[in-house]
DNA sequence: CTGTATCCAACTCGATACTG
DNA sequence: CAGTATCGAGTTGGATACAG
């Protein structure tokens, strides 16, 4: 039997864009279902970055997909959108409030991860 | 221009299962690529469940499907299994001592959620 | 109860080409 | 540079049936 109190406590049914959750946590393993979401906030945890920028890091990634993401993170009130009028254009992408809230699980999974690489992964030095 | 410290200092490349990363976070990214291996270390986060008690909960899910993902959890180190020699048969899955060290990131996780939950969600209380 | 085997629908995401 | 459009490969995961 489940324990509401260790599982994050239910305390009835959340609505929710038209979607219903029993547990608060579902949300989120619903809205990080996919490879590429979550990744992103981690990029933009370190601050503002652009397309182009971003696009590098994910690679290979295509603009069709990495647009679909950036377009469902700002829908979701994750991320906010910058455009300036310049040209070439510039577009800026940054963590909103709600984003920048999920430093505390990044953080976290950076910490578990080097602990788990340090286990089981091999490092190797730079020079 | 990533900051090494910000997004998890990278100190070389790590090697891990015939893959190279450059930060350890991009082992977590792969590992919980998909719907399903995180929310079972969520159930677990909790105490042991029986194969049918996790089928139960993340219904619709099938067999075939739970039975791989928690053999990937294995082979991963992050849970155990348990046979007991009993019929009908009972098999019980653990989070090994590696999973529960994800229990911090669970923990952030159903944080953030409530509180996205009540920016966002509406509640509907039971009685 | 705890799986395995087959089949298949849906979805994610990349390749490529093109636009303002 | 920052997208959009079209196409298609690959993967995830459900439906169903069956086994130890």
């Amino acid at each position: 039997m489940i324990n509401k109190e260790t599982i994050g406590y239910s305390f009835g049914m959340i609505k929710l864009n038209g979607n219903t959750y029993q547990y608060s946590a579902e949300i989120f393993f619903e809205m990080f279902d996919d490879r590429l979401k979550l990744m992103i906030i981690w990029y933009l945890s370190n601050g503002s970055m652009r397309f182009k920028e971003l696009s590098k890091y994910l690679q290979p990634i295509t603009n069709k997909t990495l647009s679909a993401k950036l377009k469902q993170l700002e829908e979701l009130h994750l991320i906010e959108r910058e455009v300036f009028a310049e040209v070439p254009p510039r577009v800026e992408y940054t963590l909103s409030p709600h984003g920048q809230q999920l430093k505390p699980v990044i953080d976290e999974v950076i910490a578990w991860s080097q602990h788990y690489a340090k286990t089981f992964g091999q490092t190797i030095n730079e020079e």
